[in-house]
DNA sequence: CGTTTCTTTGACAAATATCAAGCTAGGTGG
DNA sequence: CCACCTAGCTTGATATTTGTCAAAGAAACG
């Protein structure tokens, strides 16, 4: 359960200040949302809910990164979202997670008790619509991610790419917080083919690779033809 | 926009009787709407909505059945989900619709003003986490289809069958109303691929299909195996 | 009853996965 | 501060899967 997993600060300490981002900042905001939770550190990896579990908490990353993801009995693992600064995730409807999060590097998350953001619900229409907006617009990311997944590699990680630098608010280089595997199980595509593909990119220009953490979009315009 | 698309049944009139799915079976159901709608038959293929037009109209099928997809500028086209009698589709947060439908067979539609069911919403909280449950049902839906698009052929067929029979209320035999060429976009392979799919199913006595519309589920358990 | 559309099948090509090895970088302890 | 050690990343060779192209067969429709 939580308090498993949350690391080094206890829901009472604020979380050391935050890194690059901003809790306000991104575009996923939901500003209303910040009075309401307390913060709490998740180290590298580190579960924040499991599937099936029940829907106590909603949570608004403050820094660093996590991911929601599913998996099939055989082991393979379909990331359904990141979620960078600023975006809210965990969120349902209903009283149990259809899917499991994780932190992808050590982050500090806004968590926010669930049940009272039901219940301001039920007082304000506002909030009522903000809980629908926020589930309908997680509705529409995921419907696009699927037309990414039926498309070649090439595409899938140039798309991947300017989404990323999209939503992290940057034009020219890319920090990535996850892994190689990550990005794999995010694509639909085996760790081989993201290196040989991010390989192939930069030997046609597209992009460079400094370190393997760090992509710089050296031609957006070849990266953009891809996304179509 | 829509009464172009509208076959035969003007909104005043009550559509034919409904043919096996009476509006109210189903378990996408959502009861309450019946009474705020007008009932609309759509041609095969007919559009229901396009893409980034306004959400006036929130649907419910009565009989036939309905998909929503996306295409790429390639014309690629991936199908979100399938409609079947019961469920509802084109619930939108936003103004705007963020894909397209079509009637997949000769269908008749539940038509309702969004505006009714919004202004409904700001009264009643029922209504309100109705809406939002719908939309939470759909996002749960189709991440769990994309769980089936990192899967193999063999597999997002049988997932497929499955699927549908469930939704359809059947354990023995399907109907199909929707083509290869449907099945192949709703499930990111070629027509080729479902159909050697289907035949290789057959030969190892997993179904059988006496005509391209209609599948046999002769060993669900051998389904089962694949589904996972 | 012919015409058109959809489905199936075959041969081949292309893309991606798998298996295996080597490389790099980051972290740890001497 | 350096050297080792481990994780993660890259690369190569090969196998598998799925897509593409082409043609024939079946079903739906007027």
């Amino acid at each position: 359960m939580l308090m498993q997993n949350a690391q080094t600060l206890s829901p009472t300490h604020p979380a050391k200040p935050a890194d690059r981002w901003s809790a306000e900042q991104g575009n996923g905001g939901a500003p209303g949302l910040d009075a309401l939770g307390v913060r709490m550190a998740f180290a590298r990896n580190a579960e924040i809910f499991g599937e099936g579990e029940p829907t106590t908490y909603v949570y608004k990353v403050v820094s660093g990164a996590a991911r929601t993801y599913k998996v099939l009995d055989d082991g393979r693992r379909q990331i359904s979202s990141f979620y960078l600064p600023g975006e809210v995730f965990g969120l349902e409807a209903t009283a149990a997670h259809h899917c499991s999060a994780e932190a992808v590097t050590r982050s500090v998350l806004l968590v926010i008790k669930r049940s009272a953001l039901v219940s301001l619900a039920e007082a304000e229409h506002r909030v009522s619509h903000m809980l629908w907006a926020l589930t309908a617009r997680e509705l529409q990311q995921v419907r696009t991610h699927m037309l990414v997944l039926i498309r070649s590699a090439q595409e899938r990680v140039a798309c991947f790419l300017l989404e990323l630098a999209e939503r992290m608010g940057v034009t020219d280089q890319i920090e990535l917080p996850m892994s190689r595997q990550d990005i794999a199980d995010y694509l639909g595509l085996t760790i081989e083919t993201i290196s040989r593909t991010l390989t192939q990119l930069e030997s046609t220009g597209a992009i460079a690779v400094p370190t393997c953490r760090r992509i710089v979009l050296r031609d957006r315009k070849a990266l953009k033809r891809l996304h179509a």
